[in-house]
Formats: structure tokens, sequence, C-alpha cells
DNA sequence: GTCTATAAGAAGATAGAC
DNA sequence: GTCTATCTTCTTATAGAC
């Protein structure tokens, strides 16, 4: 065992795990229901070191929603690869409600980003657009495997497909999450049905 | 015209007129990003009246959501009124679509809520849930007046065709409004069809 | 019921020593 | 790069006069 290793909770860089620790806490109970300094006091840091590795807090919120971001782009497509269009749309569907039956799911975190930060120019909000751009797309090219035509009918299914899916992570976090799996597949089955 | 009428704005109580401004505001920029100061400025009252009205924050934001589902709850009863269930469906289609479209449209407000207060057992969690379980009552009956067998088979398209309200909120908040009507429309029609 | 004044704490951010 | 100490502003909420 190196020594890296063995002291590696204490000697990963601060800003790592300044990261870690807002990414938890910013989704566990909202963004500007967490102060820096509670993020400063569960890394066991000072407010000076915060500050010299993110000039503002928001500067921390894009790292958190960045390290998101890059979850779900790698999860979803490991989910897609595979043959078969309808088991890349399964396991597609399966990393959704799979998500959304683990202990302290809090729905999709570019949504609940986007309810806290209103002004459309803020660089959170771009953020967010560009994510929800990559899952339009993605599901673009997923209907387009279902066999559904590419051009306008493949955009009308990723846009109903997109809806299903925030519908889905919504309902996961305010709803019945048990409930998420069948009805998100029944429906993606039917709105990309020949 | 009578004197009420002459001095409404000025008369009416300054309770109403904090739900008002504060209606506006939490919807507009998020319910923390508010705080009780600029309500008071906006109405042009005092601390201590507010406080009054009001013995916490929260108890505005419950008044605020209460408004908001009262108004949910009239449009959509209203806009199902009618004999046939395709005018119906069309109807509530067009009210959620419409307001996606209106300058200043945020998405949900309950969605909102719920990604800024993560307590499930706070006050405002239990109205978020409420006004869930209405929306979703609400189309399960319009489901079986479209013909969707009473039961299981109802349940599961109310549960799918909460997906796509839900979706479809999000999408005219953050993505492309003008895409919100047609998907809606071709996405309930696809998981009601027989 | 409404006002002025103020408490008491938390927020984001910085200065300057080491 | 990290620390102690501090600044300024904002936040929710209250006391006590009118």
């Amino acid at each position: 065992m190196t020594n890296q290793t063995q002291t590696a909770d204490r000697a990963r860089p601060v800003r790592e795990r300044l990261i870690d620790c807002a990414s938890e806490l910013f989704y566990a109970e909202g963004i500007r229901a967490i102060s820096a300094d509670r993020i400063i006091a569960g890394v066991g840091t000072t407010k000076a070191t915060f500050y010299r590795h993110f000039p503002t807090k928001d500067d921390l919120v894009l790292a958190y929603l960045h390290g998101k971001a890059d979850w779900e782009r790698t999860a979803i497509t490991a989910a897609a690869d595979t043959p078969d269009a309808y088991d890349a749309l399964g396991g597609v569907v399966g990393v959704l409600a799979n998500s959304s039956c683990q202990p302290g799911f809090r729905g999709c975190p570019f949504i609940n980003a986007g309810a806290e930060y209103a002004d459309v120019t803020h660089p959170v909000r771009r953020l967010v657009a560009e994510q929800r751009q990559w899952w339009t797309d993605f599901f673009r090219s997923l209907a387009e495997r279902l066999g559904v035509p590419a051009g306008a009918p493949a955009d009308s299914a990723a846009g109903q497909i997109m809806m299903l899916r925030d519908g889905a992570l919504v309902a996961g976090y305010l709803d019945d999450p048990a409930l998420v799996e069948a009805n998100l597949t029944k429906a993606i089955t039917a709105v990309t049905a020949p």
C-alpha cells in the first residue's frame, strides 16, 4: 500500500474535497440552502482557502454541476452501448428508474438548479441548457435506432421522450419511485411505436 | 363607482397585497432568493406588519402555494368541463401549453418548491404532495373518460400522463415552449391509445 | 394594526501574517 | 497554500411607542 493510498483522504486536494462535499450538500438540500460556511466546515478548511480555490460560491456550483453532467453522460452512454436498440432503451430506463429508487434521491440536479437560478444568462443556466441539449440529442439518436425516421419524426420523438425523462425524475422524487420503471417503459414504448 | 373600487389598490388588505407580491417574486426568482424585506418593500409596509400577518416567512410561502393550487384546480377543471373527452384533453393541454408560452413562465411552482424544500415532512412539501395527488386523480378520471379501463390501466395511464405534464412544464421553462403543445398532445394520445 | 428601531445571527467575501 | 481575524451586508424576527 502506497503512502498516497494510506493518506488518500487527507492528502486528496482540498479542491476535490470541496467539490465532493458541495455535491452532496447542494444536491441533498438545495444550492441556496447551503452556505459556503457549511461546506468549509464539512471539509475542515477555512474561508480563505475556500475562496482561493473558488473565487465565488457560484464557481463551486458550476463545478458541482459539471460533475453531475459527467456522471450522467458516462452512465447513460454505457447503458446504451449494446447492439440491440431495445436493450439500449431498457438500459437507459434502468439507470433512470434505479437512480430514482436510491435513498436520498432528489430528482434531476439540473431541473433543481433551474428552479433556483432564474436568470437565463447565468452560467449555471447555460450549463443546464447544455446538458439538456445533450440529453435531447441522445434521445434523438436512440429514437432513430428504434426505427423512428430521422428528421422531424425523430425530433418529435426526442422531445416526447425528454418530457418522459423529466417527468420520471420528478415522479421519482415527489411521488412513488416504485412506479417509475413500469410507467416510463410503457410510455416510451407508446411514443416510439410505429 | 363605489369608494371601494376607487381605492381598491390601497384599501385592499395588506395581507392580500403581501400574498400577491410574494407570489410574483417567489415564482419569478425562487423562494429562497426572495427575502421578507423585498416583499415588505414591494408592498410598502413594515417588518412589524409583515410578521403580524405571517409569523414566519414559511407561512407566506404556504399562502403563495395555496393560491397557485387554487388557480390550477380552477383552470383545469374549467378546461375539462365539456362533454367530449377529447375536447377536455385538448382543453387541458391548451392550458398547459399556453401557460408555458407566457412571458415570465418559470415552470411548475410545486416542482420548483420541491427543489428548494428537501424535508419531506415540511408543510410546503405536504402541500406539494397534495396538489400532485389532485393532478393524478384528475388524470385518472380523464383517462377513464378517454376509454382507458378503470383500475390498474387507468392508474398506469394517470402516472404516465402525469410524467408528461411534468415534462411539458419543465420543457416550457428550460427548453422551447413553442414545441410543448404538439409534443404533449402526441405523447398523451400515444399513451392513452387503445 | 401599524410604525421606528434594533436585535442576533448568517451570508458572501477579503486582509494580512505565516 | 493555508491560517486567524475581520468586514459588510443581508436575513429572519422582535420590542415597544402610537
